[in-house]
DNA sequence: AGCGTCACCCGGACGC
DNA sequence: TGCGTCCGGGTGACGC
């Protein structure tokens, strides 16, 4: 399920490809769009969609969160992959995937499809992306993310630290992975009460948010069953899909519990019990 | 208002 | 083989 470095890690490989097919999406102009299952395009109707794509260029591609920004020359194009979202980029040759649910020409031969299995995820293209943008909480990356700043969001509210970690509104790019890393990198258990941290834990906190992070996207992110493939962060997991194997740390069984719906993976011994 | 819970959308994986 | 159940990101409904 891409979370923040692996749509990162996409977002770098469609501008930069290093793959056979060395060519950049950026600056590429739409010849045509074709919607394979139209209710991956959000508010949008598939037609339209393909109507108003065609002979846009692509200015530029960067990440907010979770989503995928494109700038167009008018408009601009927003992909979330949820949980089984994936895009490749490739000759229009090529033959469309089992599970493609969108494909976008270019003039220059090429195309980028959009793979979903789920079809949870979601493509909008809008003049005003902010609408949706401007919902999301602070990137955890940037450096106006301080852990005093993160302090004062964890004290202005009061719930259990894994849903608010991965509340989109609160904190952008977060999901099941990296929450349940982070946690436990830093020593903090999932349900303990967000306006109960300590300015020293919340400092580890953000430390262990941002550390884990940035080593999912040094590892070009996890590949997660039948998801995004490409990353080997998996293969450094601490607690995550580790249930009743050693603690990293301190070598207890891992367990499962579950936290907002959410199957969640622990230390007993190192995450300390809610508070 | 803020919080927690639940249902929903999907299909692959898995257990029986 | 075939059925039922689980899983998960994000949203929206609901109740407290």
């Amino acid at each position: 399920m891409p979370e923040l470095p692996e749509v990162e890690t996409i977002a770098r490989s469609l501008r930069e490809p290093q793959g056979a097919y060395s060519s950049s999406v950026v600056g590429r102009r739409v010849s045509d769009a074709e919607v394979i299952w139209p209710r991956t395009i959000a508010i949008m109707d598939a037609k339209d969609f393909e109507q108003r794509l065609a002979g846009q260029t692509i200015t530029a591609l960067t990440r907010r969160g979770k989503f995928l920004v494109f700038s167009l020359s008018t408009d601009t194009m927003l992909i979330h992959l949820r949980m089984s979202g994936n895009l490749r980029l490739e000759s229009t040759d090529t033959p469309a995937e089992k599970h493609d649910r969108l494909l976008i020409r270019f003039e220059n031969g090429s195309r980028m499809a959009f793979n979903d299995t789920r079809k949870f995820g979601r493509v909008w293209l809008t003049d005003n992306p902010d609408e949706i943008l401007g919902e999301l909480g602070p990137e955890p990356l940037e450096a106006g993310f301080t852990a005093e700043h993160f302090f004062g969001m964890l004290q202005s509210r009061s719930r259990q630290l894994k849903p608010l970690l991965m509340d989109q509104h609160f904190l952008a790019g977060m999901g099941n992975i990296y929450t349940d890393e982070a946690l436990h990198t830093a020593n903090t258990h999932p349900l303990t009460r967000s306006d109960r941290l300590t300015k020293t834990e919340t400092e580890r906190l953000h430390t262990a948010i941002r550390s884990v992070l940035r080593e999912g996207i040094r590892r070009n992110g996890a590949s997660i069953d039948w998801a995004y493939k490409g990353g080997e962060f998996q293969n450094h997991f601490r607690v995550y899909g580790r249930t009743g194997e050693p603690c990293p740390a301190c070598g207890s069984d891992i367990q499962r519990i579950v936290v907002g719906q959410r199957g969640t993976h622990i230390c007993p011994v190192c995450q300390k019990v809610a508070k």
